[in-house]
DNA sequence: TATAAGCGCAATGATCTGGTTGCGCAACTA
DNA sequence: TAGTTGCGCAACCAGATCATTGCGCTTATA
């Protein structure tokens, strides 16, 4: 079945978040993952399948083995889908900033 | 079945997403909401339920009608998640002004 | 008070998901 | 060349997801 990638769906699942982290620090390949979980190489190999088809990482060979690197620059488009709410907690916090400063000067001209 | 709330898997679906949007610029009823998609009352309560589990909208009774509204602050966890990798691609770019800017002084060299 | 409107919940069903096992193939190594 | 090692792929299976439909409860309206 032809299931349409996406970037929110592959990063839905703890597993594939972990190795987005570990590959983020330095590429590697899906033995030396599978390490750092408690399932199989291949369940490592279909989570890096996924990620590989929405373009969060890109496979490099380097003879029989293949080192996974994160694709930094798609992450970025997460960021840009948040763009919008970042500037809604944003302002509360400048509104936030400003009932403390109001509270202050209370205080001080007390 | 008592599925545990995570806000990754409450942003994997796209209809959930849509609905962040929405309820970003005003609070609405499930009515108000399902008018915008192409799906049930019954399917867009289903998806509020699950933004709510995961604090990631509130209720706020009014009569017998359900205005949800946004919970900011739990959004920023996603922007949390992202941080060390939005210092990837920052770096990456400053990296890219490095080169720029070498460039250009070789070029006002010539 | 009778009727309609706004909701949530439960049951059902098709489709996805994530894990396992068993291959087979290419590439190192003795 | 024979035997490992590293991988991806296919088949299979249990559990999760998402949409639909049918209810029943509460609140507004005539």
């Amino acid at each position: 079945m032809e299931t349409r990638r996406d970037i929110f769906q592959a990063i839905a699942d703890p597993t594939r978040r972990a190795i987005l982290v570990l590959i983020a620090l330095q590429a590697m390949t899906p033995n030396a993952l599978a390490e750092h979980f408690h399932t199989s190489r291949q369940a490592v190999s279909k989570h890096l399948k996924v990620l590989t088809e929405c373009e969060l990482v890109k496979p490099e060979l380097s003879g029989r083995e293949i080192y996974y690197q994160l694709e930094i620059g798609k992450m970025k488009e997460i960021d840009t889908w948040l763009e919008p709410f970042r500037k809604l907690w944003e302002d509360r916090f400048n509104q936030l900033d400003i009932v403390l400063a109001t509270l202050k000067k209370q205080q001080n001209e007390k």
